[in-house]
Order: structure tokens, then sequence, then C-alpha cells
DNA sequence: GTCAGTGCAAATAATTTGCAGTCTT
DNA sequence: AAGACTGCAAATTATTTGCACTGAC
């Protein structure tokens, strides 16, 4: 079949699958090295490590598996310093954080058509009906069988829009938000 | 100004803001006892209970929620039955789980257009690239400031798509699925 | 030299599990 | 009555924090 047949609307990204060019990490670091610098972000040899580690392997690793991939308990790394850097490098943009299937759970009995306005500071979850979003048409992925469309409308709700986007304004502990029900 | 203004392309659904009609309520529970009972599901007062917290509380509570909504320690009944009734209702499919950010934590030093592929039952993520959903077009929200679409593509991937869609078919805990990178 | 950044270990928080007893069908 | 469900409490796993120390600028 040819290049252009029907599945090849969507390509997965290759890059992913698996780790890639040494060349292509280095860059990425030296880059990384660079913006830090340039943005007055102090370079240590730990958060070098970890953005190394995440540029390495592009298969969404947890916190864990960082830790694991910088050599666990031998590496002379602390896990508090992986969670911490991770969490710095996300405040700062440098890597993003993206949702996954095993959260921490939120439950919705409500089976009909919606997305979700998930606000970026305070964690609240709201309901929302966007008509065009109504019918989105299933891509087709080849090696893939896809379901369904989650679609996240991700920002600020009221409460929070007004509030800093100044590096030092940390979030609240994902811990402390159970109780926003 | 009008009800056919600009921002009423969207409509945030009021019911979910907080509680509703008992009448609603009602209705949704015996609907839901009604099709336990179709399928051969028990229904014990324990579902019915969780069931009734969620249909009452459209807020998208988590486990934790659930479980001090219907009287915590006092209620007689266990976090261990929130937990594992929550996690049979979804298998059940009715309930859905939805992604919120403070998830277990997962992330990508790849800030390229993209989104993920993710397999419902390894929870294996990939990234995929879909042309068609290049350039969202941004709804526009009364009381929400929209920053991103995250858009997320849930099925099985290929090496989950033989195994059974059965009931009985237990996926991983999620805990043991850090492991996987 | 200074203060941000780190290690360590203990504290929290979220979720799961073993096992014996109970209730739905 | 049979086996699915549940409670209880202990076990796991994920993430955060206090505090003293060290290294990047």
């Amino acid at each position: 079949m040819g290049v252009d047949d029907n599945n090849s609307h969507v390509r997965i990204n290759r890059k992913t699958s698996l780790g890639r060019h040494d060349a292509q990490v280095d860059a990425w670091c030296s880059d990384f090295e660079r913006l830090c610098r340039g943005r007055g972000i102090r370079v240590t040899p730990q958060r070098l490590a970890v953005y190394r580690a995440l540029a390495e392997d592009l298969a969404h690793p947890t916190a864990e598996s960082v830790y694991t991939r910088l050599g666990g308990r031998m590496s002379g790394m602390s896990q508090a310093t992986v969670y911490r850097t991770l969490e710095f490098l996300e405040r700062e943009k440098l890597v993003r954080r993206v949702s996954a299937p095993e959260a921490v759970a939120r439950f919705d009995a409500n089976l009909d058509f919606h997305q979700h306005l998930v606000c970026r500071r305070c964690g609240r979850l709201t309901d929302v009906a966007v008509p065009e979003l109504r019918k989105p048409k299933i891509p087709n992925v080849p090696g893939f069988i896809v379901e369904e469309l989650d679609i996240r409308l991700v920002g600020r709700c009221r409460d929070c829009s007004g509030s800093s986007l100044k590096r030092r304004g940390r979030r609240p502990a994902a811990r402390s938000l159970k109780s926003k029900s």
C-alpha cells in the first residue's frame, strides 16, 4: 500500500519509542544548560543528570523511573532531589508534566458528553460542554485502537486568574488538593 | 448582553458545580440499580452508597472525598471498600475515571507538538502526532482562561489489543505500572 | 562568602491486600 | 448454601519535608 493510504494520516513519533542518538541528546543538554545560564538558573550536576535522563528516555518516565535510570540508590543522588528537580524543571517549563491513566483518581458519575476544565493552579476540575468538540473525528492510528478522545482544557479558573505567573509562586502541593472534593 | 454573544459558544455545565435535585439523583440511582440487576451485578448497600455519592457530587471527587462524604470513619464503611467499589464501577463502565493534574506524575522533555496515546490496559503512554489536531482553535470559555488543549487518545496499544474486554480481566494494579519506565 | 541546592531519614498521603466474617442472590 | 463482598488493619508505594551541610556562582 502507498504512503498516502488511509492509515498514514497519522504518524507515530518514532523518536519516542526508545533512546536516541547521543548526538541529539547532547545537543538538547547543551541547549538546556545554555538556557539555564541565560535565565540565571543554577546548573548543578543533579539537574543536568535529571534533564539528560528525560532527554534519553522519551517514554514518559515517572519520577521513580528517572531515579532508577540514574542509578537508584547507588548513584549518590537522592530521591528527594529527583522529585524536587522534576518539580522545578516543570515550573520553569523546561519539561512537561503529562497526565496518565493511573492518576490520583477522580471519578465522575456523569457519562454525558462533556470535557473538563482543569485549573493549573488550584487543580480544580470543572465540566464544560464545547459544542465544537461534539463529534470529534477519531483519528486513525496504525498499531493502536483509539477508543476515545480525552480532551482537557487546561488553564486558570476565575479564582486563580489573578495570581502570579511569577517564578517563585509555588502552587499548593498536590496533596493539599484532595480536600477540594 | 444577549444570549448569543461571543462568549456563549461554550457553556459551563451548571449541574456540575454542586449538588442537584434529589429527584434526579434518585432517578440515576434507580437506573443504576436496574442496570446492575439486569447485568447480574450484585447490588449491595455499599455500592449504592458510593454510586449515590458520585451522583450527588459531580465535582469529580476523589476516592477519599467519596469516603468522607459517606461519613468517613463513622459510616461503618471502610476505605478499602470505597476504593474497591470505585475500581469496580469503573471496570463496569458505570462511572468514569478522569485524569487530573496531580496525577502520578510522568514527565517529558519533548516540548514539540504532539498528543499522547494512552493504553487503557497496560497504561503505556506513547507520543503521536495527529496533523488534524495541529492548530486546535482554543474555545472561549467564560470565567476560565484556556491556555492549552490537552488531547489524549485513549484506547489499546498493539500488545494489549488482543486481551479480553471480559469482566474478570483485571488490569494490573496501577502500582505495578511504574516499572514500565 | 553566600545562599540556593542537596542528602538523609522520617513524615504524609494514596492505594492495595490478606484474611476471616457477612450478606446478596 | 455458595461465593461474592466487606471490614479491619497492616503493607506498599508515591511524594514531601526538616535540617544540617556543601557546592555553584
